[in-house]
DNA sequence: CAATTCCTTTGATAATTGTCAAAATCGCTT
DNA sequence: AAGCGATTTTGACAATTATCAAAGGAATTG
């Protein structure tokens, strides 16, 4: 009967439902219990959407545009991590200590992102244990993410950092000041400018 | 009356089960699943406990002495992580992704370790969803620990970086040879050694 | 479209850190 | 305690990267 298949269709899910179900596949009543406690966002370039010293209560998926991890060291602006699309950002620090947090989130596009809120979850983690591996496995692939990081770091020269950065996010010079990119390479934004002009020649 | 008494008395747990236990307290019927899985071994000084190349299936609570994290950049071996008495050490890169690790294991000092066989955990993590927390929790700890490690390089020089890892493991220096504490500071062992000097005067 | 402001590049110089070689020290073994 | 090998320190020099200042470009606004 008509009507019957419509009704049992699932619905459409948002981007930030199928980014989890694409981790683990969760069932329409856990991603309702998901849904409740999430909220869709626009916001405006340049906000800053967590600071330093607060404590951080939420994660955030992005559906577009990109937010930017910083701190402030001896009064100067340092990049500690770029998201971008289909990731996520957070204040880790703070969200899984219930301390106050180092950084600073600042998204550097017009975006549009979903925030979980994460001083809500654990009640779903009680009802639902699949959220709870769903859980264990998005911290899993952020630890491997920031392994990367670490291994570019502890390894690889500041071109080789660059150029694997590059390869994660292509234009990521058009899309925020040379400055943060800098930074976020543990180089001064001059010898990242001259490492461009070395790799244009 | 006496026997029932005795008889109920918890069974004394070993250093791991007490680790776990400290991390999410879980009841004897759990414990006896993970013991199922764990293997308790002694083993001597300068050990390759994993091999780069090969794929990681457990990893080891350390109950007393040292492991090191190491790989090979360019023929020289580069230190990634140290793990003491009460931490983990494994090669997560692998252990979480089923790929072939990046990383090497040594152990640097007569080691008392109680390994985990991971790729045995899932029956464990479908009968009892307390244990899909604990491991949720227990890479949240390490993500943490990689966390504080990014920062330091990120943000930190050389000798503040020393400083900091002397707070973690005061006697770092009588257990490994300074050449694979240099490198794990991302810095030649000269210059570690003239940063020690510096810090004597 | 000129003016202003912000961002990036370039140049000159200084500071930091690495490399290679040799000397000094430490820890065993005999 | 002397001798040996391994490890650490020191010295001289080279390479890398930072800093400061100025010039060049790009974007924005009146």
């Amino acid at each position: 009967m008509q009507f019957g298949l419509i009704f049992n269709c699932p619905k459409k899910m948002n981007p930030f439902l199928e980014y989890l179900n694409s981790i683990v596949p969760v069932n329409e009543e856990v991603q309702m219990a998901i849904s409740n406690i999430t909220v869709r966002r626009e916001l405006p370039e340049n906000t800053l959407l967590f600071k330093q010293g607060d404590i951080c209560k939420e994660f955030h998926y992005l559906e577009k545009g990109i937010a930017r991890v910083f701190y402030y060291k001896d009064g100067k602006d340092v990049t500690a991590w770029f998201s971008s699309e289909g990731q996520i950002v957070s204040a880790i620090d703070s969200l899984f200590t219930g301390q106050s947090s180092f950084y600073n989130i600042q998204l550097a596009e017009n975006t549009v992102l979903w925030s979980l809120q994460f001083d809500k979850i654990e009640t779903v983690f009680e009802a639902y244990p699949i959220v709870e591996r769903l859980g264990r496995l998005m911290i899993t692939q952020n630890y491997l993410l920031l392994d990367e990081r670490m291994k570019l770091f502890a390894f690889c020269s500041a071109e080789e950092r660059y150029e694997k950065l590059l390869v994660q996010i292509p234009d990521i010079t058009q899309r925020v000041k040379l400055g943060y990119v800098a930074s976020y390479l543990g180089i001064s934004q001059e010898h990242l400018s001259r490492i461009r002009s070395g790799l244009r020649k």
